[in-house]
DNA sequence: CTTTAACCGAGACGGTACGTCGTGTCTTAAC
DNA sequence: GTTAAGACACGACGTACCGTCTCGGTTAAAG
C-alpha cells in the first residue's frame, strides 16, 4: 500500500475547503468559526463544477484550462482561485462528486466475495472516460507533492483501506494466504490498474478486468 | 503486460531518428539517402544532452523548459525542435544514457535466480532521483499517445519483455506455477513499482524493493 | 481662466453629500428630511479620510486603491462607496481638509500687495508632498469630466476667483495693465505652476516660486 | 522651462530604442552593434502603430489597452511588450509620427513673426482630438518619473528649445523685453495651454488660441 | 575552388494560459 | 438603514513557454 508518512501532510493546510462528506460547504471544522460578509454563492460552485465535468467530456485534463472553465461556467476567474488551489484541485472536485469516490465499505458473504465485489466496483468506475480521467489527474498530480497527496486522499485512501480491510479480514478467517503482504498486494492490484490505463491510450477493457480479478483470486489464496 | 496493438503504432513516425542502438547519429535508414550539407553537429547534441541531465538532478520534469535548455546548453532552439520532438522526447533520451536502459538479458542459475536479477537490476534504477524522473516523464507522456508510446517503446518494452521471458521460462521448467497469467503478473510488479513512485514524493525505498522481491516470489510460486 | 460652461455641469448630480460648508456632516439639504435608521459613523468617515492622507504620504495617487484603503481603515468597501463616487472623488476630499483649499479672500494694502499674498499662499500649499498630489489628482481626473470638474471645483475655482477679483481690481484702480486679458492671465499663471509640478518627479522648489511673483508682477504691470 | 537636471535622466535607459529622426528602426547608435537573430518585422510594428492610432480616434488614452491592440493589430502581446514598455510608451510613438513633433525651427522674418508662426503650429497641433490625445498621455505619464521624462523629451523639449531660442533672439535683438525670464515664460505659455486642455473635456478653441497669442505678444513687448 | 544544401546561434513572431489586482456591485448578519 | 466583511463578474495586467519563422554565418561533400 502506497500510503505512508511522508504522503499524509496536512491537506488540510490547503485552502480547499474540507469536503469530505462531498458536501458543497464542508463541515463544520471549527464550530466557533464566524462567519461574516457575503457567503460563497452555490449557483457558481455548481456552475464550475458542471462546466469542468462537461469540457471532461470531450477534452483531456491537459487541455482544459481554467480560463474557459471560467468563461463556460459565467463566472469570473477570482472566483475559481479562491476556491480552487490549481486546475487539478478543481477537477479532483468536479469529478469525484460523479464518480462517487468514497463509497461504503462492500459487504460480501465471505472475504472472497467481498473482494470480488469491491474489484468490481473500482473498475467499473474506472471503464469508459472516467478511468482515462483519473489516469491523466493522477499524472497531472505529479511534480507537487501536495495535489499528489490531495489526489491520494480524494481518490485512492478509501479504496485502499477497504481492500486492505477485506484482504485483513480473510487472511485472518483463513480464507487467504497468511504469509501475504497486505500493503504490497493493495499496491499490485491498484497499481496494475494504473500501469494499464496510463499505458495504453484505449479505455480499460473488459478482458482486463476479468483477469485482474481472477488472477488475484489465486494470488490471495 | 499493458503491452496492446494500439501502442504500437509507429513510433518512426515522429521526426526523432531512430536511436535504438543507444548511437547520436543512428539514421541510415535509407542506406541509398544521399547526405549532403554540414553534418550535424555532435558537440550541440552533447551540450544539448548534458544541459537536460544537468537540470533534472534539481527540478522536476514539468519545470525543465525547452527554452531554458536551449539557452543553458547555449544553442538554438531550432536545434532542439529539429531533433527533438519536444520536451518528454528530449529528456526521454537524455536520460536514457544514464539509466542504461535497454540492456541485455539477464543471466541465472535458474529462473527465480534470473527473475531476482532482473527486478534488483529494474529496482536499482529506479531508487533515487532516477525512479522520480521516470514516473515524472510517464506521467508528462499522458495526453499524448504518441508519447506515451514513445515512453513506453524506450523505457519499458524491454524490461517487460526480459520479464516475460523469465517468467514464462520458469513456468515451462516448473519453476512458477503453470496458470499464471504472464503479462498480468509483469503488469502487476511494474505497475505497483510506478504507483509506490507516483504516489509518494519520496524517492522508492529499499524496504519496498525486498519487499516487492519476495512477495513477487511467493506469488510466483 | 480655464472655467467655461462646458465645466460647469452640476457637481451635485454626484452622490457625493454636499460639502461646501467643508462640514463633514453637511446635509441638511432638505430641513424636513425625516431622517431614520442608523446615523452616518463619523468614526467611519475619519478613519476613511486619515488611512487616505496616510497612504498618500508614502505613494502615489495611482498607487493608492480603495480596496486598500478600506482594510486599512477598517472599514467596508461599500461605506466608501456609499459616500464617495470613486477614488479621485474620495482623495479630493481627503486632501481638501489639510490643504484648507477654500480659503478666505486676501486682504493687502493695494493690488500688487493681494496678490503676492495669494500667490504665496497657493505656492506655500503646492510645496512639497501637496503640491505632488495635486498635480497627480488633477491627471487622474482626465478621461472623466466628471471629476474633471469636480477637481475644478474643488481646488481651482476659488483660487481663480479671489486671483481674477484681485487682478480686475488693480486694473480698475490703475496699478495693473488695462489691457490685461484677466482670465487668460489666471491661466497662465496657475497653468505654469502645473506644468511645471507635472513636469518633473521634484517637489515645486522656492526658486521657481520666487521667480514666477516677480515675473507676473512685471507682466501686470 | 520646466526643463531641470531631474528630468534629463537617461532615456535611452528605457529598452525603447532611439527614434529621434522619428525613423522606425533608429539611428545605428553602435555602428559595432552586432546584429543577429531574426529581425525585428516592421510590418508588425506597422500594424501596432496604426492599430493603437485608430483606436485613440475614438476612445480615451484610458480605455485603451494592451491587449486590445495587440488583438486589433493581429499581434501578440509579448511583441508590443517587447518593444514598448508600457501603454503610454506605445502611445507616445504611435502618436509623435502623425503630429509630427519634432520640427524644424521655424523661420520668420523678425522674432515677433517667428514667434506667433511657433506658436500657431503648436497650437494647431493641440486643436481637435490631437490636443486631448496629448493632455491624457501626459496626465497618464504622472506616477512614473520615466514616463514623465519620456513624454517631456519627445513632446515638449523640441518645442520649448525652439521657442526659448525665439525669445532670446527677440531679446538680443531688442525686439522683446530684456528682463524677460525666457525659461518662466516658456512655462507659463506651454503650461496654460496644458491648462485649459485639461480643465476642460471640450477640445481647444480657436478663441484661446487667438487670445493666447495675442497676450503674449503684448507681455513679450 | 566553387557551389549547394543542411546545419547552427540567435532571437522575433503569433499564440495561449497563467495567476494577480483592482473595480464597482451584491448579499449576508450584526448593530 | 447603516455597517464590516467579503464574495461576485469583469477586465486588464505583465510573464512564461510553446512551436514556428527568419536572419547571417558555418561546414563539408559534390561538382
Amino acid at each position: 500500500m502506497a500510503l505512508n508518512a511522508s504522503r499524509q501532510i496536512h491537506i488540510e493546510d490547503q485552502d480547499v475547503q474540507d469536503q469530505t462528506e462531498n458536501s458543497s460547504q464542508g463541515s463544520i471544522t471549527e464550530a466557533s468559526q464566524k462567519i461574516t460578509g457575503r457567503p460563497r454563492s452555490e449557483k457558481s460552485r455548481n456552475s464550475i463544477i458542471d462546466a469542468t465535468n462537461k469540457m471532461l467530456l470531450h477534452m483531456s485534463v491537459r487541455e482544459v484550462s481554467i480560463e474557459a472553465v471560467a468563461k463556460k461556467a459565467g463566472v469570473g476567474k477570482t472566483t475559481i482561485y479562491r476556491w480552487w488551489p490549481n486546475k487539478v484541485g478543481l477537477i479532483l472536485d468536479a469529478v469525484s462528486g460523479p464518480m462517487s469516490v468514497l463509497p461504503a465499505p462492500v459487504e460480501g458473504v465471505d472475504a472472497k466475495d467481498s473482494f470480488v465485489k469491491q474489484m468490481e466496483r473500482f473498475l467499473r468506475m474506472c471503464r469508459g472516460r472516467g478511468g482515462k480521467i483519473v489516469a491523466e489527474l493522477y499524472a497531472e498530480a505529479q511534480g507537487d507533492p501536495t495535489l499528489q497527496a490531495l489526489f491520494f486522499e480524494k481518490f485512492m485512501l478509501h479504496h485502499e483501506e477497504i481492500l486492505a480491510s477485506i484482504i485483513q479480514t480473510g487472511k485472518d478467517r483463513g480464507d487467504f494466504r497468511k504469509d501475504l503482504d497486505t500493503a504490497l498486494t493493495v499496491d499490485m492490484i491498484y497499481g496494475s490498474i494504473f500501469y494499464h490505463l496510463m499505458s495504453s491510450p484505449e479505455p480499460l477493457d473488459q478482458n482486463f478486468a476479468n483477469s485482474l480479478i481472477m488472477e488475484s483470486l489465486r494470488i490471495l489464496k
